[in-house]
DNA sequence: CTAACTTTCTTCGATATCGAAGGTAGTGAG
DNA sequence: CTCACTACCTTCGATATCGAAGAAAGTTAG
């Protein structure tokens, strides 16, 4: 219960995400009725939430007057963080990035200072864009680490010393004086998929292919978190020939085999330096047959764990990306396991894709969920009643 | 969009569900106002779907007229079907079963005879307990093999003959002249044991380990279906020494070497019979070795297929029911291998845990999605309105 | 026992939503 | 061009919901 989804907030994202340009879409969309959209429009429009441009195309009747997004509606602040690295962005409440930025950031350092630093560079990057006029509505953050979904606390992260039960989302919500955010990147990677480039599929898994391995569902067409390491699959036991540790304390796992650092190390021990996932992919179009043997190994693996997950968890699509996604012979091959090994009924559907979305996907997600979390009805309403 | 629970029917289901004993219950559950409630609460007894009866304890101030059912709520029919078996109920829309029956059926007979067979006897059923004066408002079926939830056709049973395509529920609804429902018996199984035992924990697994190896799951609250596969783990494939091929055409699946039916074939092997998985139970509990060790090795296969799906889908929970679920090695032995094997992160929070519903967790499962969906909200506005 | 407080439920005027009807602005066929 | 039709949006009276205030029926403390 308490899911009553009407309020001005709805309309908001209706229109914001595109479902609805006029009136009458609302009205069909919201449930509600036509004269009720109308009144809530006009004050929607009084607040600067909304505009009103001009005629969209007719549908056989009278043109609709096409509504967007107002001034008012301002922005969001979003930043995807990586290991050693940054992307930072204003974008508008329809999730469009109106200021694109990187920067380099060593996630080691801890918490406060990155933290701090991504805040600061945000700032700045609305400034320098000219942005400095839009209300700031809110700050998403995506971390490579699990995140708990309930505190807004990262646990136990593997590659982010220093920031252990470090309370994220609080920290930013008082240092940035906004609605704060706090999610998995592979989690915001999903949603931005999921709403950006698969808005009719409602069951996605989407893997995130970089120097780790890491995963974000959708369920019925909701970001899945469970206790916050939902998407794990990085550690679970393959058979392989010979035995790695990983850092997790077992033996084995599909990380320590079959991601990018693992193939990194491989291929270096081969006399191949690599600085970066993307060199592999770089060697593997150039053809170099170790490179090229390595990632169809690393892809069988991969395949291997995902066909009892597909079969399980029987979603519509399964979406690769991230910075390996480019490598043909590792999406091919993983292809080919899945539809060889899976139950026919859960493949007779199945699309098997890369990403549709791009780098920007993280943002996008940030983007999304902060519209759609209840913070956002507050200020919205808020709007609204003046 | 579209999801506004408002209207008679949440009011009816916070009763039902037993979260709600009066009308300041249902105020602060549905959202709604206290004087709409107490309107709406007096057109539900006008109507006769709920009731008063006397009042209830106080929580420091003025005691609640307590609220229930009434007798023009009426009942639901049930039906858990087998391969062999049907176990038949009457429950009212609390899910409580005032009458229950068991029925020899043989779902190989083909789907027409077998439902208008279930059917018959339901109705029987109702008569003979003198509840024909009630109400019926619906039919549920759980059928031991995949439901594709959009169409509510039977989809590539393994087990049924003469099911595959069969349009179910279509065929329930007009011979039944009821809203009916069609669902897998594990996802049934899920979702009773998720309302009755397991109210606050919104991620789930429920095993159901007989004959085959089932598997159903709630995720954020609600039965994930997928596109009607989901929850399928029987036919992962898994390491063993000696091969032996699935009746889905590959070699090695758990279900060929893991579920109750092929641990009835190496018993059989070493020259002891069972005809049903419950024998097995009854061996281990004798301490027959043979059996025992059987059954562990089991333990050890399901829970290393396991493994990959907790740190996957990061349940609250895992159930394990069935008919298998008796024999204590089997349990402790899964429930030590993803001790062992999952990440803390997956692990620290989560119970793993026999069935606590029982027998009935699927009839159960029946009531609680017929109430929940759209189909209920049509009788009991209708039901409102005169 | 009394007085202060809590919780439950109802009353009633203010307000928001609905829905039917009608005005507006387009399309398309003859 | 005219006429029929469709879709979009607004007007306006009927209805449903809300929320504040109060009545009813308890509990608890002194």
């Amino acid at each position: 219960m308490r899911t009553r989804d009407d309020g001005p907030a709805a309309l908001v994202r209706l229109v914001a995400s595109g479902h609805a340009e006029s009136r009458a879409d609302l009205a069909r969309l919201s449930g509600l009725a036509p004269s009720s959209v109308s009144l809530r429009v006009e004050q929607l429009i009084d607040a600067g939430l909304f505009a009103e441009e001009g005629a969209g195309a007719s549908r056989g009747g009278r043109r609709p007057r096409r509504l967007r997004l107002g001034r008012e509606a301002g922005v969001f602040l979003a930043a995807d963080l990586g290991a050693h690295h940054a992307r930072l962005a204003i974008v508008d409440l329809a999730g469009t990035p109106l200021a694109l930025s990187e920067l380099a950031c060593e996630i080691a350092v801890g918490p406060e200072g990155t933290l701090d630093s991504v805040i600061g560079h945000l700032r700045l990057l609305a400034r320098d864009q000219g942005l400095a006029g839009l209300p700031v509505r809110g700050i998403g953050v995506g971390l490579p680490g699990p995140v708990d979904p309930a505190t807004g606390q990262v646990v136990s992260p593997s590659r982010m010393p220093g920031w252990n039960d470090f309370p994220a989302r609080d920290y930013l919500t008082e240092r940035a004086g906004l609605p704060a955010l706090v999610e998995n990147d592979a989690n915001l990677m999903a949603v931005g998929e999921h709403r950006h480039s698969w808005p009719g599929l409602d069951n996605l898994m989407v893997l995130k292919l970089g120097s780790g391995i890491g995963c974000g569902v959708i369920a019925e067409g909701r970001l899945h978190r469970g206790r916050g390491a939902a998407g794990d699959i990085s550690h679970v036991r393959i058979l392989s020939e010979a035995t790695v540790d990983c850092s997790c304390g077992h033996p084995d796992c599909l990380e320590a085999h079959a991601s990018g650092a693992a193939l990194a190390a491989a291929l270096a021990e081969q006399g191949i330096t690599v600085d970066h996932p993307a060199d592999i992919v770089d060697l593997v179009t150039n053809g170099v047959p170790q490179a090229t043997s390595a990632v169809r190994n690393a892809g069988r693996l991969i395949g291997d764990v995902l066909t009892a997950l597909v079969n399980f968890f029987n979603p519509d699509a399964l979406v690769i990306g991230g910075s390996m996604s480019n490598a043909e012979p590792l999406i091919s091959t993983i292809r080919g396991v899945i539809y060889e090994r899976c139950l026919p009924l859960a493949t007779r559907n199945l699309e098997i894709s890369t990403s549709r979305t791009g780098r920007d996907a993280s943002i996008l997600g940030a983007g999304h969920l902060l519209l759609d979390s209840p913070l956002s009805n507050e200020w919205i309403e808020a709007a609204v009643k003046q």
